[in-house]
DNA sequence: AATAAATTTGCAATATTGTTGCAAAACTTA
DNA sequence: TAAGTTTTGCAACAATATTGCAAATTTATT
């Protein structure tokens, strides 16, 4: 498993404290974060405008990638196979727990690939599939 | 073709200048609709929060759908067949062109079926490509 | 058609979310 | 450790979204 202070050596990124907390945040988060969950977690130990830029650089990099979503907040993921710079192949698909909302990678589900109308040329796709994660499943039938 | 008024009597709306122009407005436009771009087409003739409010309701009547974008910005789009109250069925992919920004319902390309790892129980999807769309194209290579 | 009842709108106020410039602080390099 | 570079935090601002409430509009009723 690889270390915060790894991850940002290997992308050459200056360690300060602020992505060491934001990145084992989430190394030690299964699912998705928005920008508040983050704000909430560190203690507002960070500047909004600190996180905000912590992102975008994380993002830039390819350590994070970001999740479509309907509802006003982006949402952000540790990126588990290494992203090139400017470069996500994040292609598998999101899914977005209806009862605990939690949003989680499902690394191994892979976008498929759909044929378009004659004319359209794809470059990237998401999927996100909303419903039940096996968690609250197995909470609901004991 | 449904006329605005078609549709809110149909869905047992009352009828307001604002609904119908909204509507309206997405009568004629081929593509998504951001909150900013129906506050633009209509002159600021109507609230801020009416226009807010609009959208909620035709969301919930299975008027429009929201498709889910990375970039903080919500995007409607007319449902093509009737939606259930509340029950959208927009299982079609959507298309977000990176050179003109639009975003356009691809109807008849229907979001493929993914096999979920065990414990995951799907209720709805939704795909995003983008990439070239075929307007874009025919200017590039006339 | 006129009125009562219900719904919708606009305003004001407020909350939330995101951006920019710049000086101080922290980090890296040599 | 000191110089050079990068990052942070503050302040101010801009854009986006939400809520309560009275006035206006729409619908239902007679």
């Amino acid at each position: 498993m690889d270390t915060s202070l790894e991850i940002l050596k290997r992308n050459r990124l200056s360690i300060t404290e602020g992505r060491k907390k934001i990145l084992e945040l989430f190394l030690e988060t299964d699912g998705a974060l928005a920008h508040a969950d983050i704000e909430k977690n560190t203690d507002a130990a960070f500047d909004r405008v600190t996180v905000y830029r912590t992102l975008q650089t994380f993002v830039e990099k390819g350590i994070v990638h970001q999740i479509p979503t309907t509802d006003n907040a982006v949402l952000y993921a540790l990126c588990k196979h290494d992203c090139a710079q400017g470069h996500h192949h994040d292609n598998h698909v999101h899914f977005i727990c209806s009862h605990c909302q939690k949003t989680i990678c499902l690394d191994d589900v892979t976008v498929p690939i759909v044929k378009l109308p004659t004319g359209f040329t794809p470059t990237q796709s998401a999927m996100i599939v909303s419903g039940i994660c096996n968690d609250c499943k197995k909470k609901a039938t004991p």
